[in-house]
DNA sequence: CTTAGCACTCTGAGCCCCAGAGTGCTAACT
DNA sequence: AGTTAGCACTCTGGGGCTCAGAGTGCTAAG
């Protein structure tokens, strides 16, 4: 549905101007404050169509209007301007991912730390999800007789090693032996084609080992487990209760009960892309999960490396200054992105 | 400060009805409820006296009196009954430290959900603090002509590994030397002394590989860093808001913010203490971040093994269900610890 | 030392009222 | 036909008021 000119402008001008005051906006507002060049009684009509046409609310007779979740969308669709950031806040990014960390954890911390700072509301990040990733090496070293140690990398530099507790004795020259098996047949896989079809495969070349690769395979599911060992990460916790929209203690509840369910927060997060470079933004009742209906996420996919991504979100209420948030978001994306790549390689 | 009997069968009788109820407690509501065998007018002195020694609050003239910090303190050293779980509470805890599970973190996630859950207030376990923790095996493997695989185990079964980049071309033959080297100078020896004392020695008899060693130092002081890896988990902090004393959004904003801080959050937890099986309450301003000067927090510390620690502890208001929380942390350090001497065995 | 009686105090819920902001409608204007 | 001024009407939210209820401290009697 395409809306006139004037349409569009008074509906921005409702939108921003109730996203920073918070209180419904009404007519004479609007023309005071934007110069649509006409009289309020005007934009009382346009209004009123705007919200015949499902973009504007009224909390209640005699209050001004409030911008539906529609309206939040067309505006975010059609009507925001592109921002940068505040020079300020990029030189804060600027500052954080040009110190040269080795390690991810301590990146993806740092991150979702910035993203709550600089937005001011509550910042999630998902923890690199592996399963898509390929491994390049694994192997498989003795320890004491009865443990040994199983460490594999993918392609993109992760590490992932367990202490396995071999079911019966097996010398060294054993473990080696299964070691050049398992990485002439599993290397360059997935770590989910592994676990799916390769181990048929290796329980037939291995089959006098079938115990210790019953040991293995465990830990194979329980680190690719989708959402239980991708580990999330939350920060701005108490950003949110700055804002009004939260003033209710019980609302505040539903939510943070919501978010401290890791399945939950994950499916709000949607689906991680690694081809995808676009910053998503879920608005109010679009978004999959009941008790944050009247919340808005800013979610974007950063990699590492080629293959391994994984999800960062920043989550406010519908009223929030999506511009600055896309453009955190979206910068925030691109500089770790780079720091990942750069680390790796 | 020593009390007669019956004005610590009052102030208990206060304590308990003003943890139950949250309303300032009267004199006849305590004549009523308890059979303090006086009537309510004795009462009421008695009730001045306790004001007058510290132990009790009146919010304003002509309202119930509150117990005090003080008062809270007394009752938890001398007045409160010893509580057992409920059963089903009880239930519930064998159910979920009987299914063996072999990790580590899964195990601490699920406490801290746990701890959560049976006492309706905030929880938060430590992760475990390795510096204490001795070497039992190091080693470093080849994967690429200039990556090596760092592994090292604790004599309590903890791995830990590193991807390190080595800053120049070294054989598999010398990573052996290395490795052996390593191993002849540091098993036996606690992390930290590894990184105060040992290294001298071992820049010393490897000095050809220092810029190895270099990268090596980094990740062992990383993975050491106090509090910097030693992961905190929480669960809960819905639950904080459904008691009344954190109706003010304010004040939670405040202490929210406050455990987002971790290095706040671990001054607040206390320290670990391999010896100690007390379970320590810490009330009101006893505690030592201006914050949170009006909550209450039950710690206690866990063992992973001999000497490897961590801390769990619950965080509520002051005006908290302390035996039954004293009761859970207790039964729930013990339970752990005791999942992790299985495990670790 | 304990208790009944009593005057006094303070809070919090309920209620009312009203200014202020904003609307929708009508009728006049361009 | 679209725009505007004028106007009556509506609704909210805050301030102020009242009052019942609960609880105290004091006094004097048991």
């Amino acid at each position: 549905m395409e809306l006139g000119e004037r349409k569009m402008r008074i509906l921005r001008a409702v939108v921003e101007d109730y996203v920073e005051t918070g209180e419904p906006v009404g007519s004479r507002a609007v023309a005071r404050r934007h110069d649509i060049g006409v009289s309020p009684a005007t934009i009382r009509n346009e209004m009123a169509d705007l919200e015949e046409m499902g973009y504007l609310l009224q909390p209640h007779t005699s209050a001004g209007r409030i911008p539906s979740d529609r309206g939040y969308r067309y505006y975010v669709d059609k009507l925001m301007p592109v921002t940068e950031l505040r020079e300020e806040d990029l030189e804060r990014l600027r500052l954080l991912y040009q110190q040269r960390t080795q390690e991810i954890e301590d990146l993806i911390k740092q991150t979702v730390q910035v993203l709550a700072r600089t937005t001011n509301y509550m910042a999630v990040v998902m923890g690199p999800q592996l399963a898509e990733a390929r491994l390049s090496h694994i192997s498989l070293a003795p320890l004491t007789p009865y443990r040994a140690v199983l460490v594999l990398v993918t392609d993109s530099g992760f590490l992932e090693s367990a202490l396995l507790t071999l079911p019966h004795r097996v010398s060294g020259a054993e473990l080696e032996h299964i070691s050049s098996v398992l990485n002439k047949t599993l290397c360059g896989l997935t770590l989910d084609q592994i676990t799916r079809q390769a181990w048929r495969e290796l329980e037939r070349e291995l089959a006098r080992f079938r115990a210790v690769l019953e040991r293995m395979l465990e830990f194979f599911e329980r680190s690719l487990r989708p959402f239980g060992s991708q580990r999330m990460y939350l920060a701005g916790t108490a950003n949110i209760l700055t804002h009004p929209e939260f003033r209710d203690v019980d609302r505040v509840r539903m939510i943070l009960r919501t978010l401290e369910q890791e399945d939950l927060l994950a499916r709000l997060m949607g689906q991680a892309d690694a081809a995808e470079d676009e910053v998503t933004v879920t608005i109010g009742v679009e978004n999959p999960i009941e008790e944050v209906r009247d919340c808005s996420i800013v979610t974007a996919t950063y990699r590492i490396g080629p293959r391994v991504v994984g999800r960062m979100g920043v989550l406010g209420p519908k009223r929030m200054r999506y511009a600055q948030v896309i453009a955190v978001v979206s910068r925030v994306r691109q500089m770790l992105t780079q720091a990942f790549m750069e680390m790796v390689s």
